[in-house]
DNA sequence: GTCTATATTTCGATAGAC
DNA sequence: GTCTATCGAAATATAGAC
């Protein structure tokens, strides 16, 4: 009767259902917007009447907020590869590495990351202000650091992280556009791959970290 | 009693009303998105009642595609620059420069063209099919021959194509983000240079056109 | 061509039985 | 914790006088 497996507890109930409800939204989020994703669809999507949805998140703002949350933190995790690094050669590229891996697998919470910050930041702009800025400051620091040592050319530290945020985020949110441009399917394994390897090769060489 | 300046014509009533309200649209589909956007916030905003809207633009729909469209031909008309470039310095120079240059004067078309793209296309799906793809093969075919001719290092023409969207149209669709870490300021002239420069040198050093 | 008033639909959110 | 029924607000779009 205690058994967890049989019988889950409220907790994991609640986390069950609340992992479940955030899935859907981060894909209705991402295919609709904010304003043209409905309660709605996303009950549908994951399977549960409208009304659950508001038992788990209060308001609509709230499912979204923990959305957009989400994939910052996943971003943030996926930075730890560049500063352990001697060089640009392989922190830079290591990042590219990981980004390009995200933009893959959480194409849709890019979207609702870029949707969010287009309108504005009307629910994370606490975010943008304190934990990006501190993020933003200490990796133009440690690029700074590489130009110093002669390990790149001295570039402009905030226009190269814009550079990397950009490229490799435009994979995922316009990968419609990609998806168009090759005939109608999505990048192969193999595409992926070059696409990795052009981003890499040239924004490496256009830093002079490679010749 | 005719003079055209005290008493216009329809077709020049049309077409002043049409301009203000397109204006206000893009705005409020920038900010918004096209689910949040209403017609009675683009009303207010271009100062007309909202029957108005629907008399010139029979639905919402129609009046964003119209603005959708707008920002299209804005970009299509800027590549000119690339076509009668000697080599890629001057070409994709001149590219990145134009990009930019709409980067900063128009924001919300770029905002509204990302976000019609992140959403699937689902209105401008065909504009992709046709003058884009053409439009890419082109290019592709441009550069291909930059290669050819050893102006430039062997790369994927497609990849730099969109290196080169991605990056500059950063700056208007995150520029909400771009300002934040800027203290809270717009760019101002000179750092809109600097944007400039260090675009162009990054990615012109990435692809062997300068060394 | 302009504008007020309104029809109709749909949304977010909640009440209350189970 | 789940679900049906529903409320009240807000949206698109239109009718019809001027």
């Amino acid at each position: 009767m205690t058994d967890p497996a049989r019988q889950p507890r409220r907790l994991e109930i609640r986390q069950q259902n609340e992992t479940l409800i955030l899935q859907a939204a981060e894909k209705v989020f991402a295919e609709a917007g904010f304003g043209g994703a409905t309660m709605q669809l996303i009950a549908d999507l994951a399977g549960l009447p409208k009304a659950n949805l508001h038992y788990y998140f209060a308001t609509k703002e709230d499912l979204y907020r923990r959305v957009v949350q989400n994939i910052f933190e996943i971003w943030l995790n996926a930075a730890q590869s560049m500063d352990d690094a001697p060089g640009p050669v392989e922190g830079i590229g290591a990042y590219i590495d990981a980004k390009m891996d995200i933009s893959r697998r959480h194409p849709n919470g890019s979207k609702v990351w870029a949707s969010e910050v287009m309108h504005g930041a009307p629910v994370i702009q606490d975010y943008l202000e304190t934990t990006l800025r501190d993020w933003t400051t200490d990796r133009a620091a440690l690029i700074q650091r590489w130009i110093d040592a002669g390990q790149m050319r001295p570039v402009n530290p905030e226009h190269l992280l814009y550079m990397l945020w950009a490229t490799t985020q435009h994979y995922a949110d316009f990968g419609h556009q990609i998806e168009t441009l090759n005939g109608g399917k999505p990048l192969s394994d193999a595409q992926w791959r070059e696409a990795k390897d052009q981003v890499k090769s040239m924004i490496l060489r256009g830093i002079g970290a490679l010749p």
